[in-house]
DNA sequence: GGCCCTGTCGCTAGAATTAGCGACATACCG
DNA sequence: CGGTATGTCGCTAATTCTAGCGACAGGGCC
């Protein structure tokens, strides 16, 4: 209201490390421009980014996956050391699971592909800063897959199932090398009885499961805990 | 070509489940207002929408949590069960962790808060329908909490495994099914194509992942962390 | 002593899958 | 513009699986 913007004190302070020229020039200017943010550090290379770790931190540090020394993702687990406070964006072109991923069990806290307009990433750092994650639908589409994947028990309807389906040993022995991929005649091998014999194996599984075929069978047995992991 | 050309074959089909009426009449307009989009199907109590579930199935189904005889999570629930190649959509004004967790683990692959503009909505579903999961990120936030509690193993057993195959959209939704025990036949009718495609999709799943069968295929899927679950 | 489950082995017809060939239209990339 | 990837569709032969019949021996259980 009255003259003289406070200096800093109430604006969001982002860190940047990135080594594209473009996209670098391009934040920096956006952050610039924004009154309500200051950048108080800038990178170009992994080294200079963990050297910018020293300084007082930022509030936001927004950090490119693929640096010319080094993986961005060392950035991030390094300044969840030294700037506990500060929150991470992640800003790249790598939708790989192996990056989104590490990316965000090294604590980032957002993650925007590179296909977002620039423009408004600035809006993106208000939200992240105010508790919000801006995360790419493609990319939020792979940890939500991971994150069911991990999601272990989920009781559902199962539960108390009298459907405690047992099987014998020899079955469960031949269904488990049917998830591994076999066909009958190498399980015959493997197991060392005639082909037919195993067909008669899979024949009394299918009737305990009440399936009709190999992947019925797996998709079952998975759900009901019969197969190791 | 020409059998059966359905009337709307190349519209996203979409059903909804919400009980605001405002909220209801603004989504419907909106959808119906889209040229690449069919509303299929529209209910207003968890009742409805699992009546409606026995009907041929929506690509996407947006629904709300909170509905008067119960909880839009079961609706979820259900909907995995009798169309499983629909993605869902949750839209509500629930943010707590409770409503979230289960909603995902329940297997919806969006939330969006009833902050959004519903005008936006339409993009949304192309987004999810696309295979991206766009979610609000405040739920987002909470979704990368849960999961870095969730997830211990931070290994990052990185790099030597460019063996990140890649699978097309098609391809990878052709993979889901068939680790879910169908058919081709029962897979082309799915994802409503012929069964000469779905063999096409097969085929080359088969070749990036180097294997000659279903049973290999899904293992081998598995192992590199393709299919959820 | 019967009955049921398991382990073993067999045959065969029909269904499903796989392999080996395409083909054509988009779309995107360099 | 050519190359590659994708989405779509097609046929056929060979292989594999499934379904539908067995059969016989051994072991438990009542």
């Amino acid at each position: 209201m009255f003259a003289t913007p406070p200096p800093d004190s109430s604006r969001i302070r982002v860190a940047l490390v990135e080594d594209d020229v473009q996209f670098f020039n391009a934040f920096t200017a956006n952050i610039e421009a924004a009154p309500d943010m200051a950048l108080v550090s800038a990178s170009t290379t992994l080294a200079q980014a963990l050297q910018a770790l020293e300084n007082p931190p930022a509030d936001v540090l927004v950090v490119d996956l693929g640096l010319p020394d080094g993986s961005g993702i060392e950035a991030i687990r390094a300044a969840h050391l030294r700037w506990p406070t500060c929150t991470v964006m992640v800003s790249t072109t790598f939708a790989d699971e192996a990056h989104v991923i590490s990316a965000i069990e090294s604590g980032a806290s957002g993650y925007l592909l590179k296909d977002s307009v620039p423009k408004v990433m600035t809006e993106e750092i208000r939200t992240l800063h105010s508790g919000g994650s801006p995360i790419s639908p493609l990319i939020a589409r792979q940890v939500l897959m991971r994150f069911r994947a991990a999601a272990p028990p989920l009781v559902t309807p199962r539960e108390t199932q009298e459907t405690a389906t047992v099987l014998s040993e020899r079955e469960r022995q031949t269904l488990e090398l049917i998830a591994k991929g076999f066909t009958y005649e190498e399980i015959a091998g493997l197991i060392a009885v005639s082909r037919y014999t195993v067909m008669t194996y899979v024949r009394r599984i299918y009737a305990k499961l009440e399936v009709k075929s190999k992947t019925e069978a797996i998709h079952e047995a998975r759900s009901q805990g019969l197969l190791a992991v």
